[in-house]
DNA sequence: TTGAAAAGCTGATAATTGTCATAGTCTCCC
DNA sequence: GGGAGACTATGACAATTATCAGCTTTTCAA
């Protein structure tokens, strides 16, 4: 059995805040909280949600399958982001799929819990609803890169954002690795590309790799790489 | 002095229409319509802005620069949808620029007005959250034909897009005219390799055109060509 | 109406990116 | 510890797309 949600860190950073103690009750009563193996899918593009996935631990990777038989990561959403909101907010299938990028520790809410907050609670719905126009802003700017920018561009913005967002270990390499073929389906190219660039960042000495890790070693010259020199 | 919000059809598009009698009243008095000629900015990336605009008449593009110096069109807004949601419901500035594709007609409602009905009606945020929960979708979805499909595809799929969200004119023509420019900026690529694809698509009998305008010959070919044959 | 500016078009060429083939390396399970 | 399978790496080549240059057509305002 999981802990009280009322007393969980993760709630700060994601709508459950807005909620009042008695909702916040209702929540930790109805929850399930589920562990996911790396590689193992919450769930999949298609699927009908009876729920949200809060992230305690551990990343996921959203993506979707495209005609040509690629798949592209959309987002990657770790501690503290609610994962399956847009579908259940939305009333749809899921438009992406979730597959744990490593090992995850997740709270199932069922969908009723939120529904019912959500026509209750003018605060939480429009706190879920900021939340949402934030992802909106995000996936606009990545509208953007993705179709402006090269795929050295892309790469390194990538490898910027992880920096950004997931951290370094005590190496110097970024926190969260990630195979050569994900980061390919992050940025959108063919995995040869993505290796032949990342080979190429490291003779430049932009960046320095271990197996799969990969640490910034110029951080400046692959910002300036992004902007476009 | 335009009519009255309680009244107007493009209200049934929106969110507007989980307004109450009041509070439509008081969209009602707080609005102003304005005229935007074709070209002209209803606003610009990073503008802060004071409200939202809600069509009632033509197109607008949602585009943003991106450091290559390229405009990417993100979105197009015509009648019924409300254009400015996103910056206000999250309080930032302008993440995108407006610009009229066609000579507009749109009310502006000053955000105070919004501000106010977000925080009292519950059914009113639901119904822009859910608003929002579909532009989230249709920007994954950009995301994925992006990065993941050619510039043939793309384009052929612009087409397929402006016939079904904006018809054809009596002598089978796209409603909607875009330059080759917005076209391109649409796809994200460069204005010459659009002029050729629409070349090659006009030999091939897949469209025919009429100076800028262009119309669709054979549907089921170009539904082809976006799956991949 | 006309002439300048903008938009559309096409060719030649270069740069980027994808595909296919092959080989090395790592991982993990028996 | 060894071997199958997955992942990483690299070369050769093909396909796609961008860039540059020059030309024609359309548009629009004086």
């Amino acid at each position: 059995m999981g802990s009280r949600c009322e007393n969980c860190i993760v709630r700060q950073f994601n709508s459950l805040r807005a909620m009042s103690k008695e909702e916040l009750k209702a929540v930790s009563d109805s929850k399930t909280t589920k562990t996911i193996r790396k590689g193992e899918p919450l769930f999949e593009e298609g699927d009908k949600l009876n729920g949200v996935y809060c992230v305690r631990n551990g990343v996921s990777k959203l993506s979707k399958l495209s005609s040509n038989g690629k798949d592209q990561i959309v987002k990657l959403a770790s501690t503290g982001e609610v994962i399956g909101q847009r579908s259940v907010v939305a009333q749809e299938c899921a438009n992406l799929s979730a597959i744990a990028v490593n090992d995850m520790e997740v709270c199932f809410i069922p969908k009723e819990t939120i529904n019912h907050t959500l026509q209750k609670n003018p605060n939480f719905t429009l706190e879920v609803l900021r939340h949402m126009a934030h992802d909106l802003k995000e996936a606009d700017d990545v509208i953007v890169n993705m179709s402006q920018k090269t795929v050295k561009q892309r790469i390194a913005e990538a490898f910027l954002y992880l920096k950004n967002n997931f951290g370094e270990d005590e190496n110097g390499f970024l926190a969260l690795t990630l195979s050569r073929e994900d980061i390919s389906n992050v940025v959108g190219t063919a995995t040869e590309s993505a290796i032949r660039i990342i080979s190429e960042f490291k003779k430049k000495g932009l960046i320095h790799t271990s197996g799969k890790k990969v640490g910034i070693k110029n951080e400046r010259k692959l910002v300036e790489l992004v902007e476009g020199f």
